[in-house]
DNA sequence: ATGAAAGCGCTAACAC
DNA sequence: GTGTTAGCGCTTTCAT
């Protein structure tokens, strides 16, 4: 390995010049030592040792990305995108640990970054979620993104906002017209699930539109990572009906890849006889199927840049501004939607009749 | 940060028999003093500092990923998680960069690495593909994984066996009775779609069966990351056709879902119309849609822990015992594909004659 | 504007 | 079995 006094003895200086020039230190220096260093760095492929300069300063220019299965999942790679590229414009690395969600693990996970001398963690959920109250973090800096930690109200953290996004989902198929519009929901026990389902039920509520409760019906049933889609057979269900809605709202992409499935095999168009919203914009579904799903994304690659930004600020030693911040989802229209133009208001009478059998 | 020597303070020891300790030197420590110095350990809860170890055996126990975009990418996550799977039974942690494929960022990549010391590095692309003869590496272990550098063969890669992957899945429609056969390709500019492509071809041409210029089409054009699926028009004209392909592989199963809303449109059932085989097994597609896709897997993560065990092996001065494997993809039988009782084969001429128009 | 000395935490080599 | 000495490559402090 070629240190700094190879550099040194090459070019004729002292090794802390050698030093000065590698840091950038351009102001102690003549620009023609300056040059004559550059050249012997060059000429040898000096390549600073980071173990060494963290042994002196202290500081190791890595930052941890702990994850529960965010990064080995196909859901939100975005999130690991985007700090990624947040990393570039920062001299920081990043050292990625899956914990898979096992205490055990993650306990270890924190005990490796010691080791490391992490100078910062990003620690990021797949889910959108709360940490439990008996989560304990080390005393560095860290940045929460997809979940909260309501024991820990010091930390920042940034997450979707799963309400405002479920509502306007279900907003944008009211203002097209529809009126009698079905919700397939997420796995229960997700925090998005109950943002994204009470959301929609406030979405309706507004603009006085009766929520039926036959029509309301889970995508999804089991545990989590252990679940089941049961969309399929509970929206052909319902599309069976001779008083069927108009509009469905999905709780994700997958779910509404189940309601295409229902919709089409029983003969019906899309968008014309039903409409379909998603939520996630996971690409390799809404834009694969046909017609291509109009859907809410998440902002997950702002979020994970957000997280490096508030991060490295936070290395540096500024705070954040904010604190917590809740990230607005974004809705992409593509083709499972049309307007509809939906009869005078009293033909929702006799479907409200349909409701008890 | 408490160091060996506050340990050693604390156990009434010297710091060399703290670094014993540590280091797990059994052998040479009477259990007592072990027990001892453990207990200091605990009490100062003393954890081992990287760089500092590193600067003594220059050996950094730290990995790097060098990806293009696999680990942003929802396609080949398996990879990911197979290595880290596999990462855990070893010392070894993960530095991961992702370079967007832009050859300038690789180069700062590979400086980077130097930078931290690493001690190998796993090289992974998203497409299997052959890395151009341009591609440099340093003199530290590599091991490729999804791409091999035909300019540099003695460097072990782990690739899967797409071709005989594509023979199996046409194989398995003609051992369901399958005569009449559709292709929908894989962006051509990729590795994968020609090897998976004449392999389908070779399957049908050893079973004596046509294999239809019309029948033969793209699901996917453009360039790479920029395509554009055209498989739903191109199964929608050919399942137009009076006489129609009662079996359809895919490229991947995007593919294969617009194969399916394709079908499905036409009012076609699956699998008793068409039978489908997708290619990848890309879950949230193949086990979501209705009915759920038989389809190729591909073995990301066997090759993902075959790498590190390849690449910690190679550290440990083993060197490989087998430099370049193909890993044989899986068939991974769903509810797409049902048995086809083709009519006598004289039926066949017919069709035969439909093929010019 | 440049150099010399000291020391970060650890382990290899050797002494006892 | 355990302690001592030295030095890995770098930066901090102080001197010149």
């Amino acid at each position: 390995m070629v240190s700094i006094k190879d550099v040194a003895a090459l070019a004729g200086v002292s090794d802390r010049t050698v030093s000065r020039v590698a840091s950038g230190d351009t102001k102690l220096l003549r620009p023609r030592t300056r040059k004559k260093v550059l050249k012997a760095i060059e000429e040898l492929g000096y390549v600073p040792n980071r173990a060494a300069q963290m042994m002196r300063t202290s500081r190791s220019l890595v930052l941890g990305l702990m994850t529960d299965v965010v990064a080995t999942t196909p859901f939100s790679t975005d999130i690991v995108r985007g700090i990624q590229d947040a990393l570039e414009s920062t001299p920081y690395t990043l050292l990625t640990i899956n914990t898979s969600g096992d205490p055990a693990k993650e306990a270890r996970s924190w005990q490796t970054f010691r080791e490391h001398g992490i100078d910062g963690v990003l620690y990021v959920t797949m889910f959108h979620r709360q940490l439990p109250v008996t989560t304990q973090f080390p005393s560095i800096p860290v940045v929460l993104v997809n979940c909260s930690a309501p024991a820990h109200p010091e930390r920042p953290y940034i997450v979707p906002d799963d309400y405002r996004g479920g509502y306007d989902a279900a907003a944008h198929l009211l203002a097209k017209g529809h009126r009698k519009i079905a919700y397939v929901a997420l796995n229960e026990h997700i925090l998005a699930a109950d943002l994204r389902g009470s959301a929609f039920l406030d979405a309706l509520a507004a603009e006085r539109v009766e929520a039926r409760g036959d029509w309301i019906v889970p995508g999804l049933v089991g545990d989590v990572f252990k679940d089941r889609f049961v969309a399929f057979e509970n929206v052909t269900r319902i599309l069976k009906q001779a008083d069927r809605p108009t509009g469905i709202v999905c709780g994700n992409d997958e779910i509404a890849l189940q309601c295409y499935c229902a919709a089409l095999e029983l003969g019906l168009k899309i968008p014309d006889d039903v409409s379909i919203v998603g939520f996630d914009d996971f690409q390799a579904v809404s834009n694969v199927v046909e017609p291509k799903l109009t859907t809410m994304a998440l902002p997950y690659h702002e979020m994970g840049s957000l997280a490096v930004e508030t991060l490295v600020g936070m290395l540096k030693g500024t705070p954040p501004k904010v604190l917590h911040t809740k990230y607005r989802c974004k809705l992409i229209e593509r083709a499972s939607v049309c307007q509809q133009n939906h009869p005078a208001e009293d033909t929702d009478l006799p479907a409200r009749l349909t409701i008890e059998p």
